[in-house]
DNA sequence: GTCTAACTGAATATCATTTGCAATAGGAGG
DNA sequence: CCTCCTATTGCAAATGATATTCAGTTAGAC
């Protein structure tokens, strides 16, 4: 399994760094694959406090979240309101994300010529860009589903 | 002036839903015509108070702020780590930004094409676009020249 | 002018995130 | 395997942005 690989690249990734390979931060890094791609950091602590008591506090695991992100494991995708969402990267190629504000569904996409154009216009500005973060906001096609339905029973209310 | 325009289309929007047009919401506005296009609300705060010890309240501004964003003469453009970057719209037409990572300066740009292909995104997911955002971070080309001076310097060093 | 609901300012609360500190545990060198 | 030093951990407290509560103040309908 890639993760095997992923972890063993962090193990390297810290000792360059002169950190210590701790028992905590290869457990999170676990629960974080085991939890789905995206997730905001309280959630995750409850979910992992919920699963093991004696795991990780909340500070461990902000400060490892940090590392990851430093490292290249983890993005931030989503910002929305004062809620940041995160996303396990772990060598999946970049992507944007569709954001349905009525339930929250993430849909990830890539476009080939939407980065090719981006590329563009950093030349035009002699810009050389570090990363980038396209969030489109809307409604997914099941909530516009929903929608309709619930619409017709406030007619016949 | 459009500012003009602007604020009777405001006091409208405020007459629709039941609130009242009071001094203070008028001159938040004024300031922030003032003050440029990009900013952050604490800043904007700060500003404010140093100009006219008389002004609104911290508490005025976050809450004119809110209410200019649902008129929609103002949106969030930017948002990195805990920062919120605000911008005055006021009818300027739609676009995107670059935003260097060294000195906070802000280019904004505007591509057509990149638009297209996010609508045909849209579609192609059955997803109902509402608004987007595309953050670009990097260097702009400024610090990339500084970038090279004081390297420079240090290998003379 | 009167009256009521909306507004304001100040203080307080909240929420996500960071930090200080004392206790603990990697891991390099013996 | 033991020792020692430093990084790490957990907790509690600090932070920073923003929201809310509440008592006093105003807009504006009648």
């Amino acid at each position: 399994m890639q993760l095997e690989e992923l972890k063993s690249k962090f193990e390297q990734f810290l000792r360059q760094r002169g950190h210590k390979i701790t028992r905590g931060r290869f457990e999170i890094i676990d629960k974080i694959a085991n939890y789905g791609p995206h997730f905001e950091i309280e959630e995750l602590v409850r979910w992992i406090a919920n699963q093991d008591r004696s795991a990780a506090s909340r500070s461990t695991v902000y400060r490892t979240v940090r590392l990851l992100q430093e490292f290249g494991a983890i993005r931030e995708v989503i910002k929305l309101g004062n809620r940041t969402i995160y996303e396990f990267v772990a060598g999946k190629p970049h992507h944007e994300h569709l954001i349905c504000v009525e339930c929250g569904k993430i849909i990830e996409f890539y476009k080939q010529e939407i980065e090719e154009l981006q590329d563009r216009v950093c030349e035009e500005h002699r810009f050389s860009p570090i990363n980038h973060r396209l969030e489109i906001f809307g409604v997914c096609s099941d909530c516009k589903e929903k929608k309709h339905e619930s619409r017709g029973m406030e007619v016949r209310t």
